[in-house]
DNA sequence: GGCGACCGTTCAGAATGCACGAACCGATCG
DNA sequence: CGATCGGTTCGTGCATTCTGAACGGTCGCC
């Protein structure tokens, strides 16, 4: 595990939209190392051009890596699966959709379409983070991750809490993982907002990983009396998605690790590399 | 310079549209490095999320490359001026528009809005690459670097031909962007690709620096009989959207280099190395 | 207007962490 | 069933990075 990296990669995590500037002291302070130090990846990373100097000889985040995100969206499979099929879900519902990934232990929204009956959800939103123990998104993508993942997850960040509703023992969550991973589903009930609530359901890849999450957005008068038929929508949605990404499972919510290849021998065969 | 970094960025940079997917023997054959480190890279860049494992054990770019990405758009003064002034040069012109940056000596498109009477113009793009002795943008970019820079740059990668008209040796590149420079604007006639011809002005950012180039994408038929309105179009633009940015000048094109702060003993004042 | 504090930058010595090649293991294909 | 290819691991020696102190420019305060 490269050290020089790894630092190197902190130092980009650092720039936020919250702070999107910052100095070699300031980075030397916060990460603990010597200004030499700082100074010395600072300047490298710009060189690179991942990061870029200020006028004033402080350093933003660099171009290069709007060509790398763009590259990325561009090999995307799941975003070029998932779209269409978010498109037809908020057409239909008027709700509000989104994607999201597991990064570093964070649900990161990928991608999210309004839907006109929507309200606006100003937490997430594309590029941005959110914890994982309390969106339905989150839960998904943690219900499919080895337990001492998650654990460790908790342990870093903890448990926040937003509402009253809020995930905030691990005994609750690890319940509540298991749940979702039996039925294969998860909902938000007011746990992030207070009035807001979501369906959500996972996206697998053709080794039948959970690469991703979908959910469906619901202000809480409308969710409950709907659950029932939000859930098989998105439920749905994400299997259908996840057969674009070539997952062809035989029966869906069964054995989370690695399903195929060892069942019966001949389909794992035919996906293509 | 840390080379461990510099050796992670080259990695970075290998992912691209037509080969976004690499595994460790291929990554170690292409930078002549050990299996071993080329292998530790890639680790370590997973581990850190700017990279993700294939179901097969190979490598793609992370969605943390997203999420920066995404940091950097959320925090840039400079898309944030130029969309809606280039939404209005669509709306007046219905030509093609397109803002774009210098990246390691070639031109990275940033936005691309299309008019109704635009044809599709498939080289450029959001996030794609071209060489930049061909294209206005890129030609007004050079411009304003110093020459040792654009020497560097042209023995790097050449100057590639797309069309008879492209510029294809030193000589002429030095007129030309003497020229540019001179006049504040740059065009493209038929350079890059036949038939379609632009006019391209520089960008200032608050400290006079050259940061970015917006252009007008005309078919030749309708870019010679406009060519002067055009142009005033063009540098208008760019002229709003560097007083958006906090540029006041005095005397606009004049003196590319530092034109602000001091005037005599201006050479290493701003920035310094 | 001059003094001081702050910040980015440079430098040289010291040890730590990376580079390297060989060996291991698992999958794939003939 | 064996051979080849790809990803992974491991231990050692050397070079690279880390460290802290000093430099020079800029800005703000007195």
């Amino acid at each position: 595990m490269l050290q020089t990296v790894q630092k190197a990669a902190q130092v980009l995590r650092l720039f936020t939209p919250k702070q999107p500037e910052w100095g070699v002291t300031e980075v030397a302070a916060v990460l603990g190392i010597p200004k030499s130090g700082a100074h010395a990846l600072l300047r490298t990373l710009a060189a690179e051009g991942l990061l870029q100097r200020t006028p004033n000889g402080r350093y933003r985040l660099g171009w290069s890596l709007f060509e790398l995100s763009q590259t990325l969206l561009d090999s995307s499979a799941l975003l070029r699966a998932a779209r269409p099929i978010m498109e037809r879900l908020v057409a239909g519902w008027g709700e509000t959709t989104q994607l999201a990934v597991l990064v570093d232990g964070q649900v990161l929204y990928v991608e999210k379409l309004q839907g006109d009956r929507a309200l606006e959800i100003v937490l997430s939103g594309v590029g941005k983070r959110l914890p994982a123990h309390c969106s339905g998104v989150g839960k998904v993508l943690l219900a499919h991750q080895p337990w001492e993942n998650v654990l460790a997850i908790v342990e870093r960040t903890g448990l926040v809490s937003f509402t009253p509703n809020t995930i905030s023992s691990v005994e609750q969550l690890r319940a509540e993982l298991e749940r979702v991973r039996q039925q294969g589903f998860a909902y938000d009930q007011e746990e992030v907002m207070v009035g807001l609530c979501c369906a959500a359901a996972p996206i697998y890849d053709e080794s039948g990983q959970v690469i991703a999450a979908m959910s469906l957005s619901v202000p809480a008068y409308r969710f409950y009396p709907n659950r029932q038929r939000l859930t098989t929508a998105i439920v749905d949605a994400a299997r259908r998605v996840s057969e674009e990404l070539g997952y062809y499972q035989e029966a869906w919510p069964w054995e989370n690790g690695k399903p195929s290849r060892s069942r019966s021998s001949g389909l794992a065969t035919s996906v293509p590399t």
